[in-house]
DNA sequence: AAGATAAGTGAATATTCATTTATTTATAAA
DNA sequence: TTTATAAATAAATGAATATTCACTTATCTT
């Protein structure tokens, strides 16, 4: 039996990955992929059953290594300032060292095959914010709110500032740079929203 | 000469809104929408020089709608905590009422046409926003800091929640369903974080 | 070395795509 | 009413699309 070209699934998937971001879902068309992975696109078609479910396996991917990397060491038992700070920075590192992945994974949220994704390695992570957050409001280290009242101050501001860093250009097309002043800035704000 | 029907066009631009909303950039194609709109794909390109100019006048003029909602009476000598509520407000408001229209113009601000976007309305927008943030950081109302990240923690919660409301489900597929409490403690909280 | 089997492929399929062309239609001005 | 003109269209164009098919290739097992 001949082997299995595990390279050759990853040059697919990274690929895909790159040509949704230069070009918009849209721009992806399977022979242009499989041009552009070295492979023929039948080959696709072993690993993925059609477009789609290239496109929602690779976010499913691509998420899984995000949250494994957020959650890392981390313990819910950390006080509640160490604990969001520590995450804070690590979500941060991740999309700044990995825009086009950042920046995939968002536009994927609001594309119709969002719709279509199931959750594994999700609901631990869930789980274990959950805690978290839990265990900080009855030490009467955060506010009372709900998880994703929490969820979105703490962290949209973030992404919206790594997304305009990511353009070059800020929500009036002027230029943005973010610089890590900026960055420390925020975290102490959403620390400041957050403790009571 | 025969006069032209302003019916058509918006019908024309309402009708691509729908159709990017339900079925992604890749799912609108010009003759699908011809359809939808009643007219012949040919009437299209009397009005838009070709696919991606339709879609980036689109964009421009869900921009402008939402900023002059958003600006109407907005008086930027207010007291900081009023003129953020206020704006706070209206955009919830807005977002809310026109779901598709917020999505769509997030939607497409990840995609390879924000690039082409020229700045009008906006650069007004963003002028009056200076100036109120800088008239409430000299009065000491405000935390000495960047636009960019001021308007961050001040509106990306507010997008977030929208979002998963809209989608009816949070970041783990959960169900969820934005209620005004929320709104209003989202709001508590960035005041609170911004004030010095 | 031979056989079995899954990986991998180039070329073809029918369909859909964005856009254009030749033509007709409606209306304002004469 | 006639004329000029831009709006509007149906039908057509060639290019690009996702996917499949018949076939070849590499490697493990025997």
């Amino acid at each position: 039996m001949r082997v299995r070209d595990e390279n050759k699934v990853e040059a697919i998937l990274q690929q895909a990955l790159k040509m949704v971001v230069e070009e918009g879902f849209d721009g992806l068309s399977m022979q242009k992929l499989a041009k552009a992975a070295g492979v023929s696109p039948a080959t696709i078609y072993i690993y993925f059953k059609d477009r789609d479910d290239l496109l929602v396996q690779l976010y499913q991917l691509e998420v899984d290594k995000y949250f494994d990397y957020v959650l890392d060491d981390f313990d819910p038992e950390w006080s509640f300032a160490k604990g969001l700070s520590v995450q804070w920075k690590r979500r941060a590192q991740y999309i700044i060292d990995n825009p086009d992945k950042a920046h995939f994974m968002e536009h994927f949220s609001f594309t119709p095959l969002n719709d279509k994704v199931v959750l594994t390695h999700r609901s631990k992570f869930v789980e274990v914010m959950h805690k978290f957050i839990t265990g900080a409001i009855e030490n009467k280290e955060l506010v009372k709110m709900p998880l994703e009242v929490y969820w979105s101050v703490a962290f949209a501001p973030l992404y919206n500032l790594v997304k305009w860093h990511k353009a070059g250009k800020n929500m009036a097309g002027q230029p943005f740079e973010l610089t890590d002043e900026m960055l420390e800035q925020t975290l102490g704000l959403v620390l400041k929203a957050l403790r009571p």
